[in-house]
DNA sequence: ATTCCGAGGTCCGAAAACGGCGAGTATTTG
DNA sequence: CAAATACTCGCCGTTTTCGGACCTCGGAAT
């Protein structure tokens, strides 16, 4: 049984989803990418999604650096190596896109990583927005440059 | 819930699947579609199942001429439509592929029609094995030759 | 800084291949 | 001469294959 609810932050209205196990989706609003929740029933109750909403407050209070919640990530196989390996940068750290293709053993497939960072279902948790350009630049994110700009700040960078 | 049942009959081990509210799959074993029961239960109690095991029991040992049990068709809207005319062929009664692909408005489209009844689902319930060529030759079956050729002498045929 | 090009996974549309056919001609048999 | 086979070709929904385009890159050359 799929739900979802909504919460608060400071960089916009966050729409968080589960399949009642786990968190399956964390997606910003608005936002181009936005999920459909057709026939999905709203319970900010479901275990996954209040535990996240919790966690998440305190990652924006500033008292939490690191989620401990069960993630259920689908996407092809390339993908979800790509985000598991998303969540083995530290906070308040940036990996460069060809860095984190070298990680996978695919070290010359960095555009390809950049294609699946931006397929990333669970924002902030898989924190796509700690990769950047090898010459610093933020080059892009699917909430918006401001909001990658702001998280990275709210992390102590720049 | 899906779940799935054997049975033994003249024409060897079949395989029967439901999700729990209909009828969703009739297969012959051994044969080259054998259907996957990955992550399926075993439960021959359950109620399409059970109803299934009945009916094709009395159909075996020639006291059912018509099956009568909920089916669940799960196909393109083309392979539903020959799928559901499959089950207007009386027993121990023949069409050709053309003769069933102009009951449906597709005078031409024999050859899909053929197409179509080797994905049947729901073998012996939706008598594809009543479909033989225009010249009376029978062409194929998904169960083999032989067992199509047992099924109409079952009915009389021949 | 800017431009250029090669890299690789994924998506999408087009095109071709694939059959459980059938009708119409050829070719073979008694 | 029939009548039974054999071949050819058009038929059409589905599946598979293939070729480009796209993109949150990176390094080398201007």
């Amino acid at each position: 049984m799929n739900s979802f609810c909504h919460v608060d932050s400071p960089i916009g209205r966050l729409l968080l989803t589960s399949d009642g196990t786990a968190l399956t989706g964390l997606y910003m609003e608005p936002s181009r990418k936005a999920q459909s929740t057709d026939g999905w029933v709203q319970d900010a109750a479901v275990k996954p999604l209040a535990e996240a909403v919790r966690q998440l407050g305190e990652y924006f209070a500033g008292s939490r650096r690191e989620f401990d919640l069960p993630l259920r990530l689908n996407g092809t196989l390339f993908q979800t190596r790509v985000w598991r390996e998303l969540t083995e940068i530290p906070y308040g750290t940036t990996w460069s896109y060809g860095e984190l293709a070298k990680r996978i053993d695919k070290p010359s497939a960095s555009r390809a990583v950049g294609l699946a960072n931006g397929r990333n279902p669970i924002s902030i948790l898989v924190p796509c927005h700690r990769v950047i350009g090898a010459d610093g630049s933020l080059t892009g994110y699917g909430g918006g440059l401001d909001r990658k700009r702001w998280l990275l700040a709210h992390e102590g960078l720049h």
